[in-house]
DNA sequence: GGGGCGGATACGTATAGACATAACAGCACG
DNA sequence: CGTGCTGTTATGTCTATACGTATCCGCCCC
C-alpha cells in the first residue's frame, strides 16, 4: 500500500488509481468532510474491480485519517485533523552541513548524581534513581546555537555511564542506541538570564525557545531533556499536509 | 485497517494481531532498524492464515513508515524516523472547556486591504492581492491568552469579506470552511514590545512565543498568520510515538 | 403514535488461487 | 573472467467467494 506516498512515476497499480482519486477529491475540497463516498460496490463497479480492491485504498485512507467508516452506513471523509501538524526537529550537524558550516559541541558538564525528590518529580523518576546529568553548547560556525541540558536514567541505559560524549553529543548517541516507544514535547519561551546568555551568546533579557522533551522506552523514564535555542536566531519549522 | 489504532477492547482481528505482534518487536527494539522480518508465507504458517491476511498487516505497517519491502529480497524494518514529531497545537476553546472555563474572543481590528509589496512578499501573495486583515485577541477565563494577526487571501476565500468573525474567531471560521493541502509553521520566541504586553496583559519584555503558520490549498496561499502566545503562561505540547 | 422486531444493507474479515514482476543466484558460454 | 541467460523466489496485485456483524429503515402490532 505504499504505491501512494511514492512519486508517481511506476504506473500506479488499481488499488493505488482509486487511492488517489479519492484523496485527491479530499484535498481539493471537491468531497468536503462529511460527504459520503460511493459503497465499496459503486466503486468496484466504477472501476471494474472485486470489492477487496476497493477495499484496500479505503482501508488505506482509513489509515490516514482522511476517510471513516461504519458499517451500513458507509464511508465518509473525515473531518479534517488539522491541529496535528508533523514538527520536524532541527538536527544542529545536518543543519550546519546544509549552511556548509562546521558544527561542534562542548560538554559543559558531566557527572553521575542521584535525584533528589524536587528534580525526580520534575524528571519524572524515581526519588534516588541514579542518572547522568551532561550539559552540552552546540555551535554552528563559531556561534553557539542552543544549550543542551540532559539528564539519563542509567537504569534504562546502564552504558551511558561509561560514555563521555566527547565525539558524538548526547542526543545523537542516545537516538543511535536505545530504542524508544514514547516521547512528549514542550515548547515554550523564556528570557535568557544572565547565565544562560554568556553561554549562548545572546543579550541578557533576549527572548529564547525552551524545547523540552521527555522520551520513554516501555513505560520506563529514557532521558529528560531541556534545550534553549539562542534568541531569535533559531526557530522550529514544519510543512504538513492534512 | 484502523482495528490496531482502537483501543483493544475488542478483541482483535487476525490482521490486527499480526500487526500489533510484529509492531511491538519493532517499537521494543527487539527487532532493530535492518532486521528482516520473516517472509510473508513463514508467517502465514506461523498464525495459520493465508498470506493475503499477513499482506494486509504487512502493507499498514509500510504505511506507517515502520518497514521497508523489496521484491525477492524481503521485508526490513525500517531506519527510525525520529526527527519527526505530532505536535498538537491548541485550541483555545477546546482548552478552555477542559479548564471548565469561559473562552471569549474580541475581534481588534478588521479591514479590507491590498497588500504593498513588502507585505505582499511576506505573506507570499502577489503585490497588490486583495486580503482580509483580522486581529484578534483569545481569552479563556479572564486572561487574554493568544493575540492573532491574520490575513486571508480574498482570491481563495472570497465569502471571507462578507464574515464579521464575531460570533466564531477566524481560524476556527476557515478550518470549516476552507479545504488546504499544505501548510508550514514555524515557530520562534520574541520579547513584548509595549503595545502586545498591553493586548496580552503581560509585562514589557517578557517571552513569547510566536506561531506563524502559511497555509495553502492546491498550490495558492489561503491564509498567513501569527498567533502570538501570552508569555509564559502558555505552551504547545505535543505526544508522539516513533 | 410509538416502540419493538426483522430484513436488507454495507462494511469487516478471511480464504485460496492466480499471474505479474523484480531481483538474486548460479550456470553456461564466449 | 565476465557477461548474459534462466530459473527460483518473495513480494505485488487482483479475483471470486464466503460468512460475520453492526446498523439502518420500515413494517407491524399494540
Amino acid at each position: 500500500m505504499n504505491a501512494p506516498l511514492e512519486p508517481p512515476i511506476a504506473p500506479l497499480s488499481l488499488t493505488g488509481r482509486i487511492h488517489r482519486d479519492i484523496q485527491q477529491r479530499i484535498v481539493s475540497g471537491d468531497w468536503p468532510a462529511g460527504t459520503r463516498i460511493p459503497f465499496e460496490t459503486e466503486l468496484a463497479g466504477q472501476y471494474r474491480c472485486s470489492r477487496m480492491t476497493v477495499n484496500k485504498a479505503l482501508s488505506a485512507l482509513v489509515q490516514e485519517g482522511l476517510i471513516t467508516r461504519r458499517r451500513k452506513a458507509g464511508s465518509f471523509v473525515a473531518e479534517p485533523k488539522v491541529e496535528q501538524a508533523v514538527m520536524e526537529i532541527q538536527d544542529f550537524a545536518m543543519e550546519a552541513a546544509r549552511l556548509n558550516l562546521p558544527y561542534h559541541h562542548e560538554i559543559l558538564a558531566h557527572s553521575l548524581k542521584r535525584l533528589g525528590v524536587a528534580a525526580a518529580r520534575a524528571a519524572g523518576l524515581p526519588h534516588g534513581a541514579r542518572v547522568l546529568h551532561v550539559m552540552c553548547r552546540h555551535s554552528i560556525g563559531e556561534r553557539p546555537v542552543a544549550f543542551e541540558d540532559r539528564l539519563i536514567a542509567l537504569a534504562a541505559v546502564p552504558a551511558a555511564a561509561d560514555e563521555q560524549f566527547d565525539l558524538i553529543p548526547p542526543g545523537t548517541w542516545l537516538l543511535r542506541r536505545v530504542p524508544w516507544s514514547q516521547a512528549e514535547h514542550t515548547i515554550r519561551a523564556c528570557c535568557a538570564d544572565a547565565s544562560l546568555a554568556r553561554v549562548l551568546d545572546v543579550k541578557p533579557g533576549e527572548a529564547c525557545l525552551v524545547l523540552h522533551r521527555r522520551t520513554w522506552h516501555l513505560g520506563k523514564p529514557v532521558t529528560t531533556v531541556d534545550i534553549t535555542y539562542a534568541g531569535e536566531r533559531q526557530h522550529l519549522v514544519g510543512r504538513f499536509s492534512p
